[in-house]
DNA sequence: TGACAATTTAGTAATTATTATTATTATAAA
DNA sequence: TTTATAATAATAATAATTACTAAATTGTCA
């Protein structure tokens, strides 16, 4: 899935303050990061490179209840815990052969009183529409 | 968790038609449809009272990746399965003793490849926050 | 029942996150 | 270098949601 990518200091810049946090930042928080060693940076090039970078698989984007969505520089599949209150969003790891409330390793002190449990797919009729030609 | 709460038409008919619904319509889906019954409705009442119903725990609000949020008339913790093309929701089943790709019962015809998983909580500093004095 | 208070609504304006546009600048290819 | 391609900054546009307000509805209780 990944693609590689042509580069501009901008770019690279947004992925690499990305992948060195541990933080699950919003567009605009990753903007204000960026914009310390950037100081001429736009807002429209992190969303337009985030937007990318998340296609592209090398990033993700996460809905997490928030107004602003959030971004994460491990594209692989884990579990998340948000914090209803204030956003804030960590990474969780899971025992895979207990059940759910269980199975967490590291609560990472959040207080946890529900999970949400989501698959993503392609539903039956998207999967019977023929791509358009080009 | 559940509160009760004052009637109007409008509150009594905008509950009672997400609860008959299966699907997960968006505020704007399910303002159409209340609208047949109650043709002056405004789309503002939509959402005030998704929103408080949500609060009370009467709905769900969903975060599906859309632009749009998602609303669930059962309000139970219930895994989904989301089409990443359309947008359409389904609600989805586990077998609880087995790993998750292989514990959904009906797939409901999704083709499925990924998951996402999130713990709702609250952080540390947000448990340690005292509640402002009224 | 009727008078008053409280709540809810419709309609619309305001807000806000994100995306599109465009002229300019940077990067790559020849 | 010269020319083509792609990315950027700055800003305008879009679209979902929320806030506001005057009017209508509902609730309370004398």
């Amino acid at each position: 899935m990944k693609q590689n990518l042509k580069k501009s200091r901008q770019r690279e810049t947004i992925l690499k303050t990305l992948y060195q946090l541990k933080s699950h930042p919003t567009a605009e928080e990753l903007y204000d990061l960026v914009k310390e060693r950037i100081p001429r940076l736009s807002l429209a090039t992190v969303y337009r490179n985030l937007e990318l970078l998340s296609e592209m698989g090398h990033v993700q984007k996460l809905d997490t209840g928030g107004r602003q969505k959030r971004f994460d520089g491990n594209a692989t599949d884990h579990p998340h815990v948000v914090c209803v209150v204030c956003g804030k969003v960590a990474d969780i790891e899971l025992q895979n052969d207990l059940n759910f409330f269980d199975a967490i390793l590291d609560k990472r002190g959040y207080d946890i009183f529900a999970q949400k449990i989501q698959f993503q797919g392609i539903c039956l009729k998207c999967q019977n529409m023929t791509p358009a030609k080009i």
